[in-house]
DNA sequence: GCCAACGTTGGC
DNA sequence: GCCAACGTTGGC
């Protein structure tokens, strides 16, 4: 059982967007990053525990729990001619990026960038380290143990 | 919109 | 394999 922060803009899946979808779960497609893409493809397990977070927005923070829903599998997207995300370099039979799927578990109160910050529990989390930019990153046990059960409220 | 930080690309 | 140029990320 591991754990990950991952980032989606608002503008283009939030929280209440994952909340609408069938099953609540959305295919993590669009990571042309082969650090991010290797955690997927490589390290997530079914049931691994997610902080969903919002990334490039007025209030960047923690917006829900969810948990990875399945293996990876290729990225759709990197094969439609009209995706943002096409990439002609891939192949069906020599795919080059992949996403797992994943699902809510709960919207929680959003807990702010700002907030996070001012615990000293989590000064050495990836996604507050200075110029971190990648968009998925792995959490220490500790380090969401500390987030979901004295941060969160419902 | 600014800009620092970082990743990728491609010429050599 | 170096590294300059370029593109992207994402907080502010």
């Amino acid at each position: 059982m591991r754990y990950w922060l991952m980032k989606s803009e608002p503008g283009d899946c939030s929280i209440d967007d994952l909340a609408a979808l069938p099953n609540q779960a959305v295919a993590w497609y669009g990571v042309r990053n082969y650090q991010a893409r290797n955690f997927m493809r490589d390290q997530m397990q079914v049931g691994d525990g997610v902080l969903f977070y919002h990334s490039n927005c007025a209030e960047p923070g923690i917006a829900g729990i969810a948990r990875v829903a399945s293996h990876a599998y290729p990225d759709a997207k990197q094969f439609d001619k009209s995706s943002k995300y096409f990439d002609p370099k891939a192949t069906q039979e020599t795919p080059r990026w992949f996403n797992v799927d994943v699902q809510l578990v709960k919207k929680i109160a959003l807990l702010p960038l700002a907030e996070l910050r001012q615990h000293p529990e989590l000064e050495r989390m990836r996604t507050l380290q200075r110029g971190n930019r990648l968009s998925i990153t792995p959490l220490d046990p500790a380090e969401w143990k500390f987030i979901t059960t004295q941060l969160v409220h419902d």
